[in-house]
DNA sequence: CTTAATTCGGATAATTTATGTCCGATTCAA
DNA sequence: TTGAATCGGACATAAATTATCCGAATTAAG
């Protein structure tokens, strides 16, 4: 069982989207430099997050991403749902049903105990990742940093996000 | 993220071998043609129990495997950890300290809010999970059987397992 | 209105991991 | 001694992850 890495980009450009001003956007390319990954596997992600609905994606000259919800309504499980999708972890192949002492299908319509405590345990790990929200990660990430940091970050912001023109 | 397949044929295994009578086991092959899978895959995952100390092998003929604790005090994490690791699913690789704006080493001792909520969240699997014995997963398989079932299940065990003698 | 620049997005390779197989060395009962 | 069975590693195959490329779309500027 291993997480994608893609989920860990995504969750650190989404915290690094939401310190944006309200209206700008951080290209795929710009954020990958940012977090020094490779920028098309990074657009990728990014891409993934935008079919998912957390973020909206600006095309043409200076177009970029911004998120589409308000921080604090992003869980770490929407994001981690959007790279890797929904499907569960531990898929049952009903081995019950198979050889010489096999059950018949029509005795199987509920899972097996060891497919139900399966899936009652990713619930469980669903549950804890829902109950992160995007704005508990910026404080997290905030209370880490260093006042030095912070203004460094808020500088090459500044200098790389763009704000298209409104409609 | 996903689940090895042998995680699930351990499982099915390990509850098989619980309800055998006790000090008899049962080879790899035979509960590869029980639960219909490709024997030696099956007997991979069956060294891995055994290498976690989960069951006990006896080599040799007439050999096999058997369980080494009591099935109240095998859980169903214990059983993945041997067939999966003990590794996180979430590896941090430390992106925070990437780019143009990368946090120095020093200051990165503790890990960061999206690592650490994903630790928690994979505690919380391995808790649920750890909350289920091999006891549990025995009631749960007899009370989805029928007498007929089980009668069969009976005497195919008695027919394809055997008694090593004692030392 | 045209052009050039820049982006997103899907299609396509390369790499790693998981899955499955095979065979010799070892062990034990008959 | 022999045969049966396991263990463990080495070896193929399939699948998923990781990474890259290039066309279509969009927009600012000339």
């Amino acid at each position: 069982m291993k997480i994608n890495k893609g989920v860990e980009w995504a969750a650190h450009a989404c915290t690094l989207l939401a310190v944006l001003p309200k209206g700008w956007t951080l290209s795929a390319e710009a954020l990958a430099i940012y977090h020094q990954v490779p920028p098309a596997y990074m657009a990728k992600q990014m891409q993934a997050l935008s079919r998912a609905g957390l973020v909206t994606s600006q095309r043409g000259a200076i177009g970029g991403y911004r998120l589409t919800k308000a921080p604090s309504e992003v869980t770490l499980w929407q994001i981690m749902e959007a790279i890797e999708g929904s499907s569960p972890a531990f898929h049952c192949t009903e081995v019950r049903q198979n050889g010489p002492c096999g059950a018949r299908a029509q005795n199987c319509r509920t899972p097996c105990g060891i497919a139900a405590s399966f899936f009652k345990a990713e619930q469980a790990f669903r549950s804890a990742l829902n109950e992160v929200t995007l704005l508990e990660m910026m404080h997290a990430a905030a209370a880490q940093s260093t006042p030095d940091k912070a203004s460094k970050i808020a500088n090459w912001v500044r200098d790389n996000s763009s704000q298209p023109s409104q409609p």
